[in-house]
RNA sequence: GCCACUUUAGCUCAGCGGUAGAGCAGCUGUUUCGUAAACAGCAGGUCACCGGUUCAAGUCCGGUAAGUGGCUCCA
């Protein structure tokens, strides 16, 4: 099956800009073996997942609405169905499909061990060989429904069982049809089986296609996605139509941990973490910060084109700060422990970056025409993440934010809240970041955990809201998901096993400068209140370079790598001119300072703009240190010899094409130059 | 924090009651080599930590820590 088109057509077919509700999309492709075009949907960027095929360009359905939808929500079923017989008086909660597969809750007497999947897979073929039809019954009201989920869900293993079945029940909204599947057949030995469920549908018509399918592993999930609910087993589960999908789903998740941030980062050099250090405190190493260092002047520069002022503040402050902040009352769980002393203040390690700028902003006294006041500052905030949720570097403890607030009127609210989705969309691009999903994070009604009056959230909500719509910007409406002083818009992107990511973000907020008091004198000599807008782009570098290492799968474009250049001498005689190379590549020729020696070879100076080399002078064969290199993702090596030295040329050798020939170094240098 | 799982040499992994193993990396020597692994030798381990069972524990049991996949939470 060649793939024939690159053409993308995006699943809502919404946006061409490559956004979309589940960063998944369709290609088109030409089927070899049955010459007509055919419609597979994949997972984001690099088609790692594909989820379906076979369907028709016609067809144009979404996921939802797809054979393969339906054959996993009725494996689903098979393996609730293979549970009770297994483990009688398992209560069974919900068991849908979901992007790459699905899952059952389930409460279950003894907790299950991982190795007891194997027996329920077995059970399942058992059960899908039977051959069951799969037969939709509607209740002809809510008694009946209530009689069903009772007597027949249970199949006799008591009403106990019944437990979240009911809830459920209960949920749906009077007048609505209540539905059941039910699937039954008898075995050989004459034993009959049955299982009847409360579900919505649809389902496939009988367990027999169920073939190609695979217990994955278990999780604990709360009820109702509630901590303070119970917490039940989660079994996930995938399944495919056929053997070959399921097949290249398994090796596709293979390639896919090859290019986990944890792995690619201890093998590049790039950050490590260390038991003796702490949990969720990274280490960077050498070739690691030098990621940072490229991000952060990259940054600066557009910030400080945009007007951006740098600030630098400290790591830890008095309490008494946080607490006019509403950070000590709203955010106090996500606070390391207090350094508390009776004598002395108490001290805290910082969460978040936005009091210090603020007690900047107010230090003097503002005018109108000052405003906006932007400030930015690469602030390492500490937060206690619960140990759990820790993974990798993208969700650490201590993390630096691309920080910045600005300070503004409420007239230049709209232009300056454009201003910054602007500068996320430059990051994004110059990051070659083009699947994400933008979140427009508002309050919960329900919460108390925020700050402020109703009428500056509903004014804040409306501006991002407003914002957006002028923008063109795709987004979804997330409450719940606001910061504890004011909603916010975030870009939302999944790593290498297609976990979603908050990253960028930019957040209105009218609490903090009403809780400090904040002004500006306005036209009218007046005292006025600034708005605040807080924002971070990147999000946090921790985030942001786990994230890119494992979108370029550690291959750097030549602009973020550590080393952009490998120079790869064939023999010890050959180091003096590899060294003579990379002097003129870093821009620097270090025999300079040696007075009075001889330029021992042909001179070749060339404008070259300052790039990271590394020499490779171990004692080992070309072969083996190409090797290296490439291991490296090196975006170019230039491999030196004798020919080189006497023709003063060098041999490059690009990470992706491979040999490219010899070339002079003004010739090297000029092909780089137009990549940077 | 909760559920399940994992932890043996720097890395990847084997060993699963009876004297700790391999490959790669490292070091030393030989080789000085033209586009993805030269050859040989050497060294490297309180088998995460603490406790228990046993004549005997990487191996079985319990606890702790760190990590992994989820849930909840989030940059």
């Amino acid at each position: 099956m060649g793939t024939c088109q690159a053409l993308c057509l995006n699943q809502n077919r919404r946006s061409n800009r490559g956004t979309c509700e589940n960063a998944s999309k369709y290609h088109v492709q030409l089927d070899d073996e049955l010459g007509r075009w055919v419609l597979r949907m994949y997972n984001w960027a690099d088609n790692l997942f594909p989820l379906y095929g076979r369907e028709t360009l016609m067809a144009q359905q979404s996921y939802e609405e797809s054979a393969l939808y339906r054959l996993r929500h009725s494996a689903a079923h098979l393996m609730a169905q293979a549970v009770t017989e297994l483990y009688p008086g398992s209560k069974l909660a919900i068991g849908p499909p979901i992007e790459n597969g699905f899952y059952y809750d389930i409460e279950f007497d003894e907790p299950l061990k991982e190795e007891e999947l194997s027996k329920i897979e077995h059970r399942m073929r058992e059960l899908a060989n039977l051959d069951q039809p799969i037969v939709r019954k509607v209740a002809k009201d809510v008694e009946e429904a209530r009689r069903i989920v009772l007597e027949e869900c249970t199949l006799g293993q008591g009403e106990a069982t019944a437990l979240y079945k009911l809830q459920l029940l209960d949920a749906i909204p009077p007048g609505e049809e209540v539905s059941f599947y039910e699937q039954r057949a008898m075995d050989k030995q004459g034993k009959e089986h049955l299982f009847i469920d409360l579900c919505r549908g649809p389902h496939i018509e009988s367990t027999k296609p169920i073939k190609h399918f695979k217990l994955m592993h278990l999780a604990g999930a709360y009820w109702r996605g509630d901590v303070k609910n119970k917490q039940l087993t989660r079994i996930y589960g995938t399944a495919f139509e056929t053997k070959e999908e399921l097949a290249l789903y398994l090796h596709n998740l293979e390639e896919a941990k090859k290019r986990d941030h944890r792995i690619l980062g201890r093998e590049l050099g790039l950050f490590m973490f260390s038991p003796r250090v702490g949990p969720g405190l990274a280490l960077w190493l050498p070739k690691g910060a030098i990621l940072r260092d490229v991000l952060m002047d990259f940054l600066k520069e557009e910030q400080v084109r945009r007007g951006y002022e740098g600030v630098v503040t400290p790591n830890i402050a008095s309490h008494r700060l946080y607490e006019k902040s509403g950070h000590i009352l709203t955010y106090r769980e996500k606070m390391f422990p207090f350094m508390e002393d009776e004598e002395k203040e108490t001290f805290i390690l910082k969460p978040m970056n936005c009091p210090f700028h603020i007690e900047i902003y107010s230090s003097t006294l503002r005018s109108y025409r000052e405003l906006p006041v932007r400030l930015a500052e690469f602030g390492t905030v500490y937060r206690y993440e619960q140990s759990g949720e820790l993974a990798g570097m993208l969700r650490v403890r201590g993390f630096t934010q691309d920080d910045a607030h600005l300070f503004v009127r409420p007239d230049q609210l709209l232009d300056e809240f454009k201003g910054v989705v602007d500068l996320m969309m430059v990051v994004l691009k110059k990051l070659g970041l083009s699947e994400y999903r933008v979140r427009v994070g508002t309050k919960d009604p329900e919460s108390d955990k925020y700050v402020g009056h109703q009428d500056n959230w509903k004014q804040a909500e409306a501006a991002i809201m407003q914002a957006c719509n002028e923008l063109g910007l795709d987004y979804e409406v997330s409450p719940g998901d606001a910061a504890f002083y004011g909603p916010k818009l975030d870009l939302i992107i999944k790593d290498a096993l297609g976990r979603e990511w908050q990253m960028g973000t930019v957040q209105v907020d009218y609490n903090l400068p009403e809780r400090f008091d904040l002004e500006y004198i306005g036209e009218d000599s007046k005292p006025h209140r600034p708005i605040m807008i807080h924002r971070a782009p990147f999000g946090s570098l921790e985030r942001m370079i786990g994230l890119i290492t494992e979108q370029y799968a550690g291959a750097f474009p030549l602009w973020l790598s550590p080393v952009q250049v490998a120079i790869l001498p064939i023999a010890d005689r050959h180091v003096g001119y590899a060294a003579h190379i990379a002097s003129q590549l870093l821009g620097y020729d270090s025999r300079q300072e040696v007075e009075g020696e001889q330029v021992p070879f042909k001179s070749d100076q060339v404008d070259s703009p300052q790039l990271r080399v590394n020499i490779d002078d171990s004692r080992q064969t070309l072969g083996k240190k190409i090797r290296e290199s490439q291991r490296q993702k090196v975006p170019y090596m230039l491999i030196i010899g004798d020919n080189d030295a006497e023709a003063g040329t060098v041999g490059v050798r690009s990470r992706e094409d491979g040999d490219l020939g010899a070339m002079t170094l003004a010739e090297f240098v000029a092909k780089v130059k137009a990549e940077l």
